[in-house]
DNA sequence: CCCCCCATGTAACATGTTACATGATTGA
DNA sequence: TCAATCATGTAACATGTTACATGGGGGG
């Protein structure tokens, strides 16, 4: 039946219906607004996305009687059966490793070839983007965290924690550059 | 001159081989074992993107005299240049936040999907890993601190302080989890 | 002598993005 | 009624991966 694997843009699709269902357009809007915008939430990624799970009959789409045009799908009970098969693969090492982080790079490759100004600036920038990113985390799990299941509010914490580390890291960062001045 | 645009994998090669230069080999070698290794090492990912970099002028290849298969290649001028442009660009808000992690995507939607065994393995699992992966960045830090320049170290203690958070994180959770056993 | 690692390459494919296109609905 | 946002879609393209292919060199 399902010959085509699922891709993780898939399984996040998936999940997120499965939570709620939702239009295409409401997905597109979750992708845009949080960490899961990993992947664009242009239209050109989401629906063919979405399409690829109705055919498989992962989801199921049921038109709003309301508004004919907005389509809400559904996860299928053999969806969901995927969705649960996926969550219970083993950890592998792989995905412990992959977390490319491009600024970091961008930051290890700096070494001799820009100027002192170039990297002060960057780390300053960091910080300052960080501090903003980690002020809305904060107060969404302030506001939120009665509504969240435990699941959603750990990894809502995860997020907080990696933040708040990373922030300590760039104000050490730019201490050792400043040092050398 | 330079119409086709750099992505970031060319970027991370160009970076490796201005640090050093380096054959394909060497460079999937390297994406094969650091956490760089968000891009596959496979040949079919190297190879092409340095030839890309050799027809841009980016690198220059030198023949290897003693073995004429091996082709060392280096960052030409222009080469340096581009990636001191790249390095030089400010931080963009989508780079703080396209950090996605797909074991916590995961362990989010694992809500009421799968069952207090599942959860267990799967954090005890991301522990285990992780602490050993921690492990081998303590003892590279431990044994290269010296070799290594400012910035390399930098992204080093960066990793370090992730993974340790993290760990933390997981260990947390795993608190939590069972206390509703 | 055989196996493993060094070393490079390519073609077919999978995957996702950009840019374009269209029209409905809603609030000022 | 005008603009913004809701809402969906597709075709051409960019990007990277898988799987296949080839051969040299060194150690057991």
């Amino acid at each position: 039946m399902s010959k085509s694997k699922l891709t993780y843009l898939d399984f996040a699709i998936l999940g997120l219906l499965h939570q709620q269902p939702n239009t295409g357009y409401g997905i597109r809007k979750i992708f845009e607004t949080t960490a899961l915008g990993n992947y664009s939430s242009s239209p050109g990624t989401i629906y063919p996305a979405i399409n690829k799970l109705r055919k498989l009959n992962l989801v199921v789409q049921k038109s709003d009687t309301q508004a004919k045009k907005k389509k809400l799908f559904f996860v299928s009970s053999e969806g969901t059966q995927q969705l649960i098969a996926w969550l219970s693969m083993p950890v592998e090492n792989e995905d412990i490793r992959k977390i490319s982080n491009i600024l970091i790079l961008r930051f290890a490759y700096m070494d001799d070839l820009v100027n002192h100004g170039v990297k002060i600036r960057f780390l300053k920038s960091m910080i300052s983007m960080m501090t903003t990113y980690l002020n809305g985390l904060k107060e969404y799990h302030a506001t939120e965290n009665e509504n969240l299941k435990l699941h959603g509010r750990l990894a809502l914490e995860h997020g907080i924690i990696l933040f708040k580390s990373q922030l300590k890291w760039a104000k050490y960062a730019l201490k050792e550059i400043s040092n050398l001045n």
